[in-house]
DNA sequence: AGAGAATTCGGACAATTGTCCTAATGCTGG
DNA sequence: CCAGCATTAGGACAATTGTCCGAATTCTCT
């Protein structure tokens, strides 16, 4: 196999351990077990456990632009790309209900190792934070009004993530989101002339 | 000095140093410098690491008890003290935009350990869930939607303490606990001969 | 003061960790 | 078919982990 192909697998099979047993607890042994690998052949693609982490960084980050990219290029209003974002509670539950949220406990873990990737996981929150700052700007709220609901709704999501994998109460999801919609509409600015 | 004495300093180290780096990443060797006791003796005390783990448990939720208990003793309505619950966030903001909340992490990192202890994490949310529910009882929520709002006003910090740690962005903290305040106001029903 | 219990110490243990090397294998171009 | 390179396998390494003794120390009670 090319070495570029098992290195996608290793990062691949890294990301997905990392989210679901956390990067610490997460070995080498582990994920080459996973991709059925020698551990030996490991360092020959990563040279650190840092380096995997990165490379998995690297991976999100990429695929989360790809996913903004086309909730962008849906044709839809921003309403509705916003409303895409607040179902990924939805659309993913079972994950989050188990795991919580890959970005937000990615972050909280390496905010505590005091580790020097932290910056690039902070980044993964940057996405969507502008992403959304830029639908909150398309319906017609200045810059920092539109930064400051994207940080808003972001937070929401994320206490959201926490309490489902705590709690595993479907219902409760359920209710937060359908509560995040209805104060998505709630911001759409009504138009001048009906004031 | 007495063993309960050793076993309580060892208890409070173990939960400062659970919160600050983790529960895995922190080892016995650690805890027991922080004590200043030989690692051998930590045996005498504790025998497991997960015992540490239940005691720490334990020490929270009868401080958290305590607080709780403490604000519903100051004679305040069931406004002022669902303030209080809402300033925790200013009041330790410093610790949580390092570390995030502690009950949050805690209960994340037991959730993909698959440790058998994350339902005594849980419960701390619980004790949190059950007050707030109370308090909007008291403001004349009847249970099922005061339970709501409590689950609500839990995932918002949440959702902030995470932020908080991910952005360490004091002017966001500030604004989201000026706007749950805001929100609380609203949660005041208006008297029947008012509307 | 001295016997006996309670507490602490220093170190041993097997297992696992991240890291690294060397030898073997597979593949490709001539 | 064979030389040379890319890829892999297997194992060594020092350090660290949680766990656990047995011997030393400290304390308590008579």
């Amino acid at each position: 196999m090319t070495a570029e192909a098992t290195k996608v697998q290793i990062v691949e099979a890294a990301d997905r351990l990392f989210y679901e047993r956390g990067y610490e607890h997460t070995s080498f042994a582990d994920i080459a077990a996973e991709v059925q690998i020698s551990r030996g052949n490991f360092y020959y693609h990563f040279r650190t456990k840092d380096e995997i982490l990165d490379a998995v960084i690297r991976r999100r980050l990429e695929t989360t632009q790809a996913m903004l990219d086309g909730w962008e290029a849906e044709g839809a209003g921003p309403v509705e790309r916003i409303t895409s974002f607040i179902q990924i509670l939805i659309v993913n539950q079972t994950k989050i209900m188990a795991f919580g949220c890959p970005v937000g406990t990615l972050t909280s873990e390496l905010a505590k190792l005091g580790h020097p990737s932290q910056a690039g996981a902070t980044g993964l929150f940057s996405l969507f934070r502008h992403w959304l700052a830029r639908q909150f700007g398309l319906m017609g709220r200045d810059g920092g009004e539109a930064d400051q609901l994207a940080l808003h709704l972001l937070a929401r999501s994320q206490g959201v993530a926490t309490l489902a994998s705590a709690l595993r109460d479907k219902a409760f999801v359920e209710a937060e989101v359908q509560d995040m919609c209805a104060w998505l509409s709630a911001q759409v600015p009504v138009p001048t002339h009906l004031q």
